[in-house]
DNA sequence: CTTAATTTTCAGAAATTACTGAAACTATAT
DNA sequence: ATATAGTTTCAGTAATTTCTGAAAATTAAG
């Protein structure tokens, strides 16, 4: 039938440019990432919104990069757990996804940053020997501070457990 | 009494090393954040372990760096409301402390951030008109957690409130 | 083992970032 | 009003970041 022909396409051209602008929005907020490039971004924007496993190659023909560039943000999204490698069986490809606990663990990456402002605030009050100054006391509202996101932060840690017991 | 003199100076040398090896690990950590150099985390760090207001003369003379380097750092500071000036009067010189909100405004300013990733996948969501696909899945999920980190920085907003009302 | 597809690494280029030092500007004490 | 202490701006430079493209390394099928 002509009608579903001429119907189904502009559909799918219109998800393909908000998947695309998805892509490209994700990308410029993971740029304000330190040591996150917006490959790394558009990388992640892609196997968030693919519908199964992407292959490097794939990737760089949906991103129009190099295949360094995308081999080289995949490395990172690796090594913080945000992807996982999938194997495809009856090919030597492997395939990316977005890892399962990819929230999560960053969650709990961003503790460890939180800590050091902590325990740096921490140490300087030692070495200053709780003397009682205007310093000590703004080391001490630092510690606060971060000590109590990091509670808040474990307890996100925690949620995301909860929301796991559910859906199993 | 000489015994006292002798005693004094190297406990007064200590602590001055324990302040600067603080500002330096805190420039160190501050680099860690985009668009923000490690100047900016330095005069955050020396305003944070001085007793008293420091103008930007006193900054450059802790930090050995120019007064332009200074000064960027400095309005930085005063635009994400992590420093304040204090007028000292009889004198030209503008003084700069910690904001007492310091971490309050650093906190709320970082609740923005998060509302865009999740506003971000909200949006491609409504866009992919609730498909039932591994991808709006993925955006759910991305949604729901922005969603709930957002709920507990508005937590720690309500502890810095109630801890200002306890000191009261 | 060989071959071919895929991925990683790396040199070099382009873009960006962050500093210094000097000049321009501002504000206050006299 | 003037002089001067203090601050900001900006051009130039050094360092860093991130990309491309090609060569090297890896891996699995035949």
């Amino acid at each position: 039938m002509q009608d579903n022909a001429v119907k189904v396409s502009p559909d799918d051209a219109r998800i393909d440019d908000a998947r695309m602008e998805f892509i490209e929005a994700l990308g410029f907020l993971v740029e304000g990432i330190r040591w996150m490039p917006r490959m790394v971004g558009r990388v992640l924007g892609c196997l968030l919104v693919a519908d199964g496993p992407l292959t490097q190659a794939e990737l760089r023909d949906q991103l129009d990069a190099s295949l360094g560039a995308v081999s080289t943000a995949t490395r990172t999204l690796l090594d913080k757990r945000f992807a996982l490698r999938v194997g495809i069986p009856g090919s030597r490809q492997t395939g990316l996804i977005i890892h399962p606990d990819a929230w999560r663990n960053m969650e709990e990456d961003g503790i460890s940053g939180v800590q050091s402002y902590a325990n740096l605030a921490l140490h300087t009050l030692q070495e200053l020997e709780d003397e009682d100054s205007p310093a000590t006391a703004n080391l001490r509202k630092m510690n606060a501070y971060f000590v109590e996101v990091e509670q808040r932060m474990r307890e996100i840690l925690q949620w995301f457990d909860e929301q796991k017991k559910l859906e199993q």
